[in-house]
DNA sequence: GTCTCGTTTTTTGTATTCAAAATTCTGCGT
DNA sequence: ACGCAGAATTTTGAATACAAAAAACGAGAC
């Protein structure tokens, strides 16, 4: 049927920065940056009066973040920031793991060279990082570079999940600060990583992604409670 | 400090049965069904009727639902269930494989002799229901094996991560029907995950099972639009 | 002192209300 | 018919209001 056209039928789909979203994201923000430590109890009037919003659109947000992990709600009792236990981090990190071996699979042979002159270009500062001992910038720079895999393996809802789990995952990172040990070894395998890479080898990206993340979470095992 | 013990300390964490889960399982239930069609624009009011809520509980079950990615939300134009674009499906199906073959691994060690005969009942129940051409017999059995999987895996978030994209996947596989090729070769891919379930080894049965995702995959390419 | 039970206060869950945006409807002009 | 401007209606977003449950408090018994 030949319906006629209709003043939305042409509406840009630009996506509105909507109040949930702003709520949403300065949640997160306070959570995964410790403001508000894991194992909280979040008082909603007090959130409210913070943010300067009623109830309604705060809860929402809560649901949101509870959909993520990062909130854990109680029927009743109301929410709390998730805990980070030793048994969450240790369920998380292989699934972080295999996501960004897959991750690494899905990209490996869509690099451009753009692409690849760009990781170069995020190794030599992850690289000038370490020799500086600038622990800000290695974290840039190490982000920066899963975030170029995310981008160049093209899936949405793969980078949503990681984004999601590392979320709750990188609280624990800052409470246990990286030795000189890891650091170096973790400039090690970033540059394995560049090098597979290079070489567009999914398979080596993705084997090489997932020793990475298990390496991690057991220099992270040393520095937990429990 | 040494705080006197108060009555809520001694409450035991039985998990109460919320109207907000009730409404998100319904509603899951209505999506994933088909009920509600992918695509079908979501009426507040008429879904509040329906169950005789109000819509603020309701607004916070699509909140949660979203999250699932069972609704996508958009700013001032409402809520729609998530359509089943080939695209979706392209790019869920292999996060599905890695974490079931994640799945896979984690569970190998760990299944019990008990958890064995159980997969071995199921496999029976699978090749019989291929027998008969009971189709609602075969999911169950298919669905069961899977669920045993996870158990053992003992990972309640790769769990709910899983169970979450199956979701959405799973409405898909209505739309297509099992052709009796690949019903049967779905049927000799489990006798092999069975096997190396058995085996109880790691590297096996995940690679059984990402394969299995993976054909399940092309076995759907073709019965989809697009 | 501390345990218990009942009262008060706070907090959560849900309904209702109000404002603003989007959609539909209507009548006019072509 | 078709397109279009503007009014009427619906629908969404957010604040407020109310009910019920949980937590905090407090007085009396032991």
């Amino acid at each position: 049927m030949n319906r006629p056209l209709r003043d939305h039928d042409l509406q840009a789909p630009i996506a509105v920065r909507t109040l949930h979203d702003e709520l949403v994201d300065r949640l997160r923000s306070l959570i995964v940056d410790g403001t508000l430590a894991p194992g909280t109890k979040v008082n909603e009037q007090m959130l409210c009066d913070q943010f300067g919003v009623s109830r309604t659109p705060l809860r929402e947000a809560l649901r949101s973040l509870a959909g993520e992990g990062l909130i854990v709600q109680t029927p009743r009792r109301g929410a709390m920031v998730a805990p980070i236990t030793r048994a969450d981090l240790e369920e998380a990190f292989p699934i972080v793991g295999a996501l960004e071996a897959l991750a690494g699979e899905l990209a490996a042979p869509n690099f451009t060279d753009a692409d690849l002159i760009a990781a170069d270009a995020l190794q030599t500062r992850l690289e000038a990082a370490h020799a500086d001992g600038d622990l800000a910038a290695h974290r840039a720079a190490n982000e920066a570079t899963h975030a170029l895999i995310l981008k160049v393996a093209a899936n949405p809802t793969l980078e949503r999940l990681i984004r999601g789990l590392d979320a709750r995952v990188s609280r624990a990172r800052r409470m246990a600060n990286l030795s000189a040990e890891r650091w170096g070894q973790a400039v090690t395998e970033h540059r394995e990583i560049l090098e597979a890479m290079r070489a567009r080898d999914g398979a080596w990206l993705g084997a090489a992604l997932k020793r990475h993340l298990a390496n991690k979470l057991s220099a992270l095992r040393d520095h937990l409670p429990d």
